[in-house]
DNA sequence: CCATCTGTGGCACTCGGTGTCATAGATGGG
DNA sequence: CCCATCTATGACACCGAGTGCCACAGATGG
């Protein structure tokens, strides 16, 4: 089932209350006010992604959802794929300041075990969107691809910080390999969480990681 | 720049000779014959790719430049980035069936290092065109994105040999951290090589592969 | 009232990908 | 030699993501 209405119909807004003369929302910015935000628009599309599936959703379909024009989805999202990523790139620069301001004194393995436990560390409230969010970025081959550009990102990060507490540059093998390391066993975690109805993320990651780091000779 | 030619416009083939009744080229099989192969094609897609550069390069100019039509090219390969991947299915049936045929005197994480640096080994007539190939993957974002499902086979072969070594379920923890960590390595192994004009590949992977055995802690 | 500024969305276009169908070209058999 | 049959080709029409362009909406301060 595909959205009805043609490329260019008459979308509707939820008629915002818009006096003239700032409803002093605006931060003194000229210019006309955005009729929506990113994140109302991800929860739109996130809960018709989930109903409907992702890849049997358009553009259209979400635009309508939340009374947008489809061109207007486009200025919030560059692509369909990146709906779904929400705060990931502010939260990644967290985790950059956090690995930044950790001490020396703390092995870099362990301090990298520590930050990933923490960056994937959610509110309990948000235990079910956060589940829900990866089973369709993990489930879907087209968000499974798109990710890998999401997870270089991430990658970069963690490549610095090993790149800058063993001397080495950012790009040389070893600490592109300890980032691609983690990362996969990272995700392999989430998946084994995804995998297990009931299960708490946390220990699943702590143990993933500790097949790195104790060794994967004396985890087998 | 782009093909200037609109969708359905006359190609030209190289009007292969096609005398009635068996050049003995049809394997006695009923039907018209193929009139370009899957290597063929990659051939031209691989020349006009590296020429132009992938996202610039239409399937159109592809299908063009191979003389045939739009519509059989996709006969031929399901996408345009997968005619980039040549034999990599085939390749990585035969890595399965080593890793099946490994003794099981060999320890698991020795036979995965063999298996990993057997199934990257190349004649060095072909180092060239490997090393091209493996620059348009690593280095073209939609084709990065793209090969996350080509690893994915690739982490299932593995997955699949450390769940039968160690008796556990393919789907669990181990046997897919183990996969994506030794996938993870590798690619950074070929990275590594790729920034590097004249490095060989099978030390560097051989390399990478031993941060991973050797344990991370101690090669940092 | 107006100049200015930002956001919106309609429109047309490109390109990847797919379903359908007529036709080309090979086969073996009568 | 013609024909039934089989496979491959390619024209065509269509869908959906993504983009450039541009007129217009709606907020601002002067």
């Amino acid at each position: 089932m595909r959205s009805a209405r043609p490329r260019g119909a008459p979308p509707r807004g939820e008629a915002a209350p818009a006096g003239r003369r700032t409803d002093n929302v605006t931060g003194g910015r000229a210019g006309r006010r955005p009729v929506t935000s990113a994140a109302e628009l991800e929860r739109h599309a996130l809960l018709i992604f989930e109903e409907r599936g992702f890849e049997a959703t358009t553009v259209d379909d979400v635009a309508a959802a939340a009374g947008i024009g489809r061109r207007t989805f486009f200025r919030y999202y560059a692509s369909k794929n990146d709906v779904v990523w929400g705060e990931f790139d502010a939260h990644l620069e967290t985790m950059r300041a956090a690995l930044a301001a950790t001490s020396p004194d703390v092995p870099v393995i362990t301090a990298l075990r520590r930050a990933i436990l923490d960056f994937n560390t959610y509110p309990v409230a948000e235990t079910d969107s956060h589940r829900r969010r990866m089973a369709l970025i993990l489930r879907t081959p087209a968000l499974q691809a798109h990710s890998t550009l999401r997870y270089a990102r991430w990658r970069a990060v963690v490549a610095e910080f090993v790149a800058a507490r063993t001397g080495r540059d950012e790009g040389a093998l070893e600490p592109q390999a300890v980032a691609w390391a983690f990362l996969g066993v990272a995700v392999a975690g989430y998946e084994e969480w995804l995998a297990h109805a009931g299960a708490e993320l946390i220990p699943i990651l702590d143990r993933a990681l500790g097949l790195l780091v104790d060794g994967l000779d004396r985890s087998l």
